[in-house]
RNA sequence: GCCGAUAUGGCUCAAUUGGCAGAGCAGCUGAUUUGUAAUCAGCAGGUUAUCGGUUCGAGUCCGAUUAUCGGCUCCA
């Protein structure tokens, strides 16, 4: 969009800029005040102030840098509040985040009711109203300044800014804060805000610095918005994997047991046998997989050669002492050098490649001890593992084929929607993580670029993300809090070949390296459960449900009939239960919806009469009666083509 | 690993300043034989996560351990 300003001078922004944005651009003095102010309080009203001092041929609406610098300006004023109410505390940083914002202190541990006390006060900042003024200093200057104010933290974030940089500070009344802005004009311009919890946090986020206290908080315009988002945060608390999978009876955890070692229940033991049995088939029948199954432990001298050793000993479970054993075993981390050895147990020509072998791997990992959580962060979990052998010149198609199969599954989970795609890159400032040489990282992360370009896969790139072997593309999925974790992973490995030693021979008789692809196909059936629990709040696809039909006899006349339905739909494949307690039907039906039963079968003396069954669904609510066999069919189908059956809006769906 | 919070029957929660551990749901038994989201009655169920301490007396106070949660760090 093109902008013209009063003194005639034209300024031309690309993409979607916010007006927050284009204010902090075009002078210094609205820059101070990003957001609305003595305009008039709603955010909105910037526009005002940017019409009155330019002309804009477009404006686009987007509120968002207008949000972010309101909430930024809500943690000064947290920070201002903390600083009355504990003046010991010293000042880190505070910035605004995705749904509000946060301040770091160096500070004693804060309770609820220290928040309480910091939230009353914050109530008396906004009150005052004072303003935000934009002032800036030389270096030197700014160093001392923080000194005499004793805040080393500030001290240090200004020395690692560059030489000759003017430093910019924020002032609300007695209250000055190191900041590069922007702010509200005015602290009165906070409507909404909330301190929602408290927790430490590394300086810096390093975990060899101090540890700080972080308070985290949110802000809206409208009270009535942050109601709707306090809301919010309450509702999905409801489908929160760990709490509804608890509930449903899909895993459980025991103390004896230990951290990060969930029990999977029979109806989520089940679920995942479903998924395991569709992925084994899809990669063999369909994509020229073969199977191998492969010890879950090995001697030390195995992940020595792999690297494993070197670079991820912390993470495994070692069983033996390296002085008094002879022998030092550990549980496996990865599945990779157990296939390397099935490749290399023959010897292999250029007519074999390229090898797929596919694995339902058990992998081990020791977490620490923090980092568990529900079934998305175990000790012990279950991955669709494979690992490609692959002449160089089959490795585009090859990878591509992976993608194709990872695009594949999360399309047939019915979630290609809710994941985002990344090329995973080396740090090249921190080499000793990694092996091989800078020429080939680079080389082989262009080539993954290029496939990704080609299938016009959106992506976003992140140094430091790729494994110690090479680059990789993960595919993340956001949990109900918004949290991500990786699901699906591709890697691409130029060096463990020759770690392994691992050749075929070409066509000139010659001994080759292959290189190798890492992947999963849905990634870890633990994790994945737990993501389809929250995508679907317990409301599985019905091939995915670990009962899809109960049938309900109206009396215990109907037994027999309920039982002959049952053992029908069993023979056909189809995971079917009855409920023979002497209850009304309402009370059955009432409680088989609770358990989120795909399909209900009440049965009575007419259907007994037909050879039919009264079909009510948890999609359509009463689908009328249907002979038995029509519902087979049609549950059949359902369940082959792995159909994932939309609710239909009714009554009692609402 | 680090910071903080939490732990009472299968689940959700109650129990005054330290003073008899209780309710609803679920479960079991019986009655009821039911037509599309809760039939009625009765019964049973707890060494208050574990271990130790203070006290005449501990669910309650103190310490350790374990697990769970919110974050930080980590996630090959």
């Amino acid at each position: 969009m093109k902008i013209t300003l009063k003194d005639g001078s034209v300024k031309e922004y690309a993409g979607a800029m916010s007006i927050y944005e284009i204010a902090v651009d075009i002078s210094e003095g609205l820059a101070r005040m990003a957001c609305a102010g003595e305009v008039g309080g709603e955010v909105k009203d910037l526009r005002t102030i940017i019409e009155e001092d330019c002309e804009l041929n477009i404006l686009t609406a987007n509120d968002k840098a207008g949000l972010a610098a309101m909430r930024h300006t809500t943690s000064h004023v947290m920070a201002e509040a903390v600083k009355r109410v504990f003046p010991e505390a010293k000042l880190a940083i505070g910035p605004s985040i995705e749904n509000g914002y946060y301040y770091d202190f160096e500070h004693e541990p804060f309770s609820r009711e220290d928040l309480d006390k910091v939230e009353a006060e914050m109530k008396k900042i906004i009150k005052e109203g004072n303003k935000l003024e934009r002032f800036t200093m030389a270096r030197e200057e700014a160093i001392r300044f923080m000194e005499e104010k004793g805040e080393p933290y500030k001290v240090e974030l200004i020395r690692d800014l560059p030489e000759d940089a003017e430093i910019s500070f924020y002032s609300q009344g007695d209250f000055v804060d190191l900041c590069a802005g922007p702010h509200l004009m005015s602290t009165k311009n906070i409507k909404a805000f909330k301190l929602t919890s408290s927790s430490g946090a590394y300086w810096r986020g390093k975990s060899e610095n101090t540890m700080l206290q972080r308070i985290y908080g949110t802000a809206f315009n409208k009270k009535e918005e942050l109601a709707e988002y306090l809301e919010y945060l309450e509702n999905i608390k409801l489908r929160d994997h760990n709490k509804l999978g608890r509930e449903m009876e899909l895993f459980t955890t025991v103390d004896v047991i230990g951290q990060g070692l969930p029990l999977l229940m029979p109806k989520g033991a089940k679920i995942i046998q479903t998924m395991q049995r569709w992925i084994e088939d899809e990669e063999d029948n369909n994509r020229g997989y073969v199977r191998t199954k492969t010890p879950l432990m090995a001697k030390s001298d195995l992940y020595k050669i792999s690297g494993h050793w070197d670079h991820y000993l912390e993470g495994m479970f070692v069983m033996g002492d390296e002085e008094k054993d002879k022998e030092v075993f550990a549980l496996r981390p990865m599945t990779c050098p157990f296939q390397y050895y099935i490749y290399k147990a023959g010897q292999k020509s250029y007519r074999d490649l390229p090898l797929r072998y596919g694995e339902t791997s058990t992998l081990f990992r020791n977490e620490d001890s923090g980092e568990m959580h529900g079934l998305t962060r175990v000790r012990q979990f279950t991955i669709s593992e494979g690992h490609l052998i692959v002449r160089p010149d089959q490795m585009d198609a090859e990878f591509k084929g992976c993608l194709d199969l990872a695009r594949y599954c999360l399309q047939t989970l019915g979630v290609e929607e809710d994941v985002s795609y990344r090329l995973s890159k080396w740090d090249p400032n921190n080499r000793e993580k990694y092996i091989g040489e800078p020429e080939v990282w680079e080389e082989t992360q262009n080539r993954i670029r290029n496939i990704l370009v080609e299938l016009e896969i959106p992506f976003t790139e992140e140094d430091g993300e790729a494994a110690f072997y090479g680059p990789k593309v993960d595919i993340q999925a956001k949990n109900v809090y918004g949290k991500e974790d990786t699901m699906i992973t591709i890697q691409w490995d130029a060096m463990l070949a020759e770690q392994f030693d691992m050749y075929y021979i070409d066509q000139n008789g010659e001994k080759v390296r292959p290189y190798i692809i890492h992947r999963t196909a849905m990634g870890c059936y633990e994790r994945t459960l737990a993501w389809l629990i929250e995508k679907y709040e317990g409301k599985f696809p019905t091939w995915l449900c670990p009962e899809q039909v109960r049938v309900l006899p109206i009396s215990d006349k109907y037994e027999g009939y309920a039982e002959q339905v049952r053992a029908e739909l069993a023979r056909n494949g189809i995971l079917a239960s009855t409920d023979m307690r002497s209850e009304k039907i309402g009370f059955k039906i009432r409680e088989a919806r609770l358990n989120k039963i795909p399909y209900m079968l009440v049965v009575g003396q007419q259907e007994e009469a037909d050879g039919t069954v009264s079909v009510r669904s948890r999609f359509a609510g009463d689908e009328g009666v249907k002979a038995l066999d029509i519902f087979i069919q049609q549950i059949s189908k359902e369940i082959r083509t792995k159909e994932i059956r939309k609710v239909e809006v009714t009554e009692e769906n609402k």
